[in-house]
DNA sequence: CGTAGACTTGAGAGTCATCAACGTAAGTGG
DNA sequence: CCACTTACGTTGATGACTCTCAAGTCTACG
């Protein structure tokens, strides 16, 4: 096989071939303006569970859109105290924090079998600048992020955090074309505990409580919501309103 | 007094005339680029404390740069809860969180006599494009917000928050050419308690025993720093680090 | 299959919230 | 300008939510 034929062929349509397109940055690119984002990207496909897309103190030069698997971003205290930053699904994106710096803020791990589509960030950059669309889209991730931190950040119980957790995991999944009603957890309980700043110990209670409550069904990772929209509401204080979903 | 005259004059210098265009979205932007951003923008200068900048619902139609004065942002739960979401200090900026949505997803307040300049979205978009300068600066101040917010949804004692918020309030009123060591919190108790999710009497606590720890001196809202060094260390975990400061 | 790590469940402890009372500052109108 | 009113701030006592520690069970992977 030549490489010319495969690099137009099929490495060329990394985003106008790719079922997240409606989902990731390319959300309301033209086609043309596509094939402009595809000259700057390449795929990675080849990160195994537990391997780092990137670490602390790295050199920030591109952001990363997740092809498939699911990765974790996390900070490391002085004290070796993690803290799970956020979950990124596939057509998410990681490394937006680190813009502001020259450095990667933070670290990024593989939680199963992933490939990512990297964004090397001047480019982008440049390539934002003439395709309205991209940059608009860009602005819009960003701007949705601070929400869902900001969210985060805020007064809640325990149980409203992990209702939240849930029924945003469920949403994302389903935008997904996954299932919204019965999902895998592809990450420990450990690592949903960081995020919501609670411990191990307290989600599992809560999990059992909440299907003591028939609010769901939980065996091992996987998780059936049987109730979503009790669900929803104790966790609605933190739900991120959006216009688009 | 002829309009025209105020006009180019006074008002069409708001950027470049502006002793915060080194800290705001003009940063690194070139003089003639200036005075593009200023066609754009138009100041509002008659908000007194307590008066609303936007309210969570209202169309997002722009974002804010302060100007002087101090605002803060914040959410109200179905239980009427408020949840103060940050404070924001001359040449920051306002409603970034409303961007992906087409309404504000918070409600602005100012806390004491404030100005803002007004910088319509979808103008200030165009403009992103055509200066690079400026989509640069607006991706920063986004990635650094996200930066933030992210840090304070982490797991941290009430210590290492109130430590981190002093020894950050400090910087940002220092870089806009206030004294650092000694300066006047000019929010309530109650709004850096619902900041840093806490009771406004553990604020108050934990201030008493800054100060019989030689940290602070408080008097009101008066709060001098005499051991910067050491809060930082305490606050370190919440730090947001940063290339440009 | 066996081992190591993950998860669950229970008991006890700690951090921080709540309730309550008091002191202080701020803003208003006489 | 001062008394009054109201909100803000402090301090103490109590209690709750969640963490920590500990043991046992299960699951996953070599």
């Amino acid at each position: 096989m030549e490489e010319g034929v495969i690099d137009l062929g099929q490495l060329r349509q990394v985003c106008r071939g790719c079922s997240l397109r409606d989902l990731c940055l390319p959300v309301g690119m033209r086609q043309s303006d596509l094939e402009s984002l595809e000259h700057i990207v390449h795929t990675r496909g080849d990160f195994d569970r537990g391997q780092h897309l990137f670490l602390t103190g790295d050199r920030f030069e591109a952001i990363y859109a997740v092809k498939n698997g699911a990765f974790k971003t996390y900070t490391l205290d002085d004290d070796g105290r993690e803290h799970v930053l956020g979950f990124h699904l596939p057509g998410e994106l990681i490394g937006l924090d680190g813009i502001h710096s020259d450095a990667n803020l933070c670290n990024a791990v593989s939680l199963e079998k992933s490939a990512v589509c990297v964004l090397p960030f001047s480019r982008l950059e440049e390539l934002a600048r003439r395709v309205p669309g991209l940059q608009a889209q860009l602005l819009k991730v960003m701007s949705r992020d601070i929400s869902m931190h900001s969210r985060l950040a805020g007064d809640h119980t325990a149980e409203e955090r992990l209702a939240a957790f849930l029924v945003n995991m469920s949403s994302r999944l389903g935008r997904r074309g996954l299932a919204r009603a019965a999902f895998r957890l592809f990450m420990p309980r450990r690592d949903i505990a960081s995020h919501l700043r609670l411990a191990p110990e307290t989600v599992s209670r809560l999990l059992a409580r909440f299907q003591k409550d028939d609010l769901i069904e939980v065996h091992g990772k996987e998780v059936h919501l049987r109730d979503i929209d009790r669900l929803q509401e104790i966790g609605r204080s933190l739900e991120v309103p959006s216009a688009t979903s």
